[in-house]
DNA sequence: AGCCTCAACTAACGGTGTTAACCTGGGTAG
DNA sequence: CTACCCAGGTTAACACCGTTAGTTGAGGCT
């Protein structure tokens, strides 16, 4: 409606200034814009941020925000990126594995530290300049541990695969809780009770153990058979240096 | 509008039968209902698989969906499920090395052989048989290789989360050519070029051996990684036995 | 025969990303 | 000092999306 248009107009004519018609040029800018983003991520998920959500966060209109992002997936590629800023890079000092393995322990961390992360970064390309920053720091620390050129991408490679893969699968079980409060969490032991002994004999010989999984000893577990792996390799590929 | 439901019935009484109005009871089961989303999947990708696209599909009104499929949520875990059928299990005979290894291949193959596949899978939480048929098949290879009751689900998680992570991150690019057709595939000479020699010396000095990265070969390193860290933690928990 | 249930239908709601067209005030060229 | 330009806001609308409510009609059961 034009109607409602002039109304304003005529409103800013006569009364005096009405205050809201000057709009002070910025308003946005992008580092404001991506911190409100992780906000709006944190309180309600990948599926709280909405663009008109950002936007009436930022007090603007929905697509004004297309002034400053191409898309929404270009938005939760910056955002991607604004997060591994938080990941901290461990000593160059420390010998190599020292330094993998703190670096995927922060890697985890960030994942972990707001939800629905890992999508976010599986969502989007490695590109922009923080999350480059952590893959340099993983490619110089696995060229130090002494592998081979075209191995070292593989090899880092594989720890970045690991741990995103870890975090998504691990953090599933919060995602749940939104739409489902009942939250049978994971492996509920009325439901591995119900499972046929005949069909899947292992995993009720295991359910106990199922019960007592400690997520964070999975990981570090998987870790140092990562990096045992690592080691293996690197003695298998050299032996005559050692 | 009522309206129009009557000017309808009229024509059902009047001229004959409008061969319209006899639904004829099923029209849909669980089967073809998968079927058709796997088809809808492959080609439009998760966003392609849409309710009303596959009620469509089905020759069918979008809210008759509803009867059989209590959420969107529910179909993509029921997709999984039926994707997981297609994971061919290992024989029991070989070693157990040599089944975890053919299971991890198998699950990558499925991963990448429907498009968005590993995102259906990140999405929907491991239960239903098919699902858990795999995981049975990994947890009795661990456990038949010697690892302690605790160990083997730890193992058996690090594996799976390791091929899921890796098929995601490597299916990225694939679903990346819908919306954006100019593919810079990943990490494009002219990129690689671009990026400043002295805040990322690694990344530069590795360009060429970026080049030609090859994802199955990274794969398969990845995979020997992990299987020789099992090694490893096998031979440090009982040396006794060895 | 009559009822009842199940699976289809129509209609609508609220929300989503995204685009086009318009307006406006501050910065800059003449 | 004036006139223009345009970046960055505004409104309005489009085409979808998942999901719900209420209705209808045909088949199976008593």
């Amino acid at each position: 409606m034009v109607r409602k248009q002039l109304e304003v107009r005529e409103k800013t004519a006569d009364a005096a200034a009405w205050m809201k018609a000057a709009p002070a040029r910025p308003m946005i800018d992008r580092s404001r814009l991506l911190q409100e983003a992780i906000t709006l991520l944190d309180e309600g998920g990948l599926d709280g941020l909405t663009m008109r959500k950002l936007a009436e966060r930022l007090g603007v209109q929905a697509a004004s925000l297309y002034n400053h992002v191409r898309d929404k997936d270009q938005l939760v590629a910056l955002l991607a990126d604004a997060l591994s800023a938080e990941i901290k890079l461990p000593y160059r000092g420390k010998p190599w594995r020292t330094q993998l393995e703190a670096l995927a322990r922060e890697f985890r961390r960030v994942l972990l530290a707001h939800r629905d992360a890992a999508i976010v970064f599986a969502a989007s390309p490695p590109v922009g300049p923080n999350r480059m920053r952590t893959i340099e720091c993983a490619l110089s620390a696995v060229l130090e541990g002494g592998f081979a050129r075209e191995d070292a991408c593989k090899a880092a490679y594989a720890l970045h695969t690991f741990v995103m893969g870890f975090a998504l699968e691990e953090s599933y079980g919060d995602r749940q809780k939104d739409h489902d409060p009942s939250g049978a969490p994971f492996a509920s032991p009325e439901f591995m009770g119900s499972l046929s002994t005949e069909r899947f004999p292992t995993m009720c010989a295991l359910a106990q153990s199922w019960g007592d999984f400690d997520v964070n000893a999975a990981f570090e577990f998987s870790l140092a058979v990562m990096l045992s792996g690592f080691d293996a390799h690197l003695a298998r590929a050299k032996p005559k240096n050692s």
